[in-house]
DNA sequence: TCTCGACTAGAACATTATTCTAGAACGTTA
DNA sequence: TAACGTTCTAGAATAATGTTCTAGTCGAGA
């Protein structure tokens, strides 16, 4: 068969993501991943190994994704609050330009993708990019003192929060509307007094 | 059959809650559920219909407890930020209260219970809770000018977030050591300058 | 005692995830 | 070119499991 098939796997991952999003990941068979793509259920397994299988993979590139363009963001800052302000925006700007994927990640994964070795790699991984911008600001104590496990959830939890509420349909109102709102408390939540 | 059981519609529930959490939605069968909690599949379809409405009854009496603990919290106190601290304070008491709950709700339930009526009903409840608290104080320019759509997100958001990251294992320091953070946090985010 | 509704049981059924076997496409090497 | 192995595709066969159905049991009230 093949052909003008840019990628069999490609093709499935987002058709995949289509149907998850419009149905739920429970709810979508694999026959309706097999007919929107036009590939075997043959296929799909060889590529995959599982439905959960499909919904991981969507999940871990999902998450270096917004990784790759976190990190690039990073590169062009300089400083403590442009730091978390890149944070913070460049997450809404992902989300905001990745609306499905985020969508599947925030709201329809969950439950779904177990916290396999992936996952654990990419929250490594974060992690390890954060850590090493902020590590001179920290010791130069341009930071609150706060608990080093709370950190993340007071930068970036309201902006979660909110695009669980947008992508699912509970609030209208773009996220990008807000980013400087969110990027503002973040700043605010961490800096020095 | 019938004897000791307090009442089989609790024993269905709490075994389904400790399968789902134990392996997800997805991977714990019906019966799974039959055979830890005792009950028959003719039960379990006589009370609840369905998987997804097992897990929707679960969902929606766990929100509902949780909002029935913020209503009497907020009964005990006034003023704005002793409700902003109220309103995280209570949200992080009821987390640790209700581990398992919480874990279904905020880690397994995603993706599963589909924002029917109930779900609506019971963010309409919430909405008018804290609308009916803080309306003094919004009309008195306490709290600062945020778009409305943004607030809970700065409240609750980083709580949410952090508990997520709890409840599923990736941050092992109890929520409760850090509900003073949270809520001074929140507080400082929402409150005029 | 009779009746009716709530509840229970488990077999039968239908759907659907997964496996299996056979073969096509395609690069690699002689 | 021809042989060969790996990757990929296809769809039927199988297995697992969510759901329905029928036949009851139990308990309260007339």
């Amino acid at each position: 068969m093949g052909s003008a098939d840019k990628n069999r796997r490609e093709r499935i991952l987002s058709s995949a993501l289509e149907c998850f999003n419009e149905s739920g990941v429970p709810a979508t068979s694999i026959g309706a991943i097999c007919s929107r793509s036009g590939a075997s259920v043959g296929s799909v397994y060889h590529f995959f190994g599982s439905k959960d299988g499909i919904a991981a993979a969507l999940y871990a590139e999902g998450l270096n994704s917004n990784l790759d363009h976190l990190e690039r963001a990073l590169e062009t800052v300089t400083g403590a609050e442009q730091g978390i302000r890149a944070i913070v925006e460049s997450l809404v700007q992902w989300i905001a330009a990745h609306r499905d994927w985020a969508r599947f990640i925030y709201v329809a994964s969950l439950g779904w993708c177990a916290d396999d070795d992936t996952t654990a790699a990419v929250n490594a991984r974060y992690a390890t990019v954060i850590g090493t911008y902020f590590k001179p600001y920290l010791e130069a104590a341009e930071l609150r003192e706060l608990p080093r496990e709370c950190w993340s959830s007071l930068v970036v939890g309201p902006v979660h929060d909110y695009a669980r509420r947008w992508l699912s349909g509970q609030v209208s109102v773009d996220i990008t509307h807000h980013a400087d709102v969110f990027a503002s408390a973040a700043w605010n939540a961490v800096r020095r007094l």
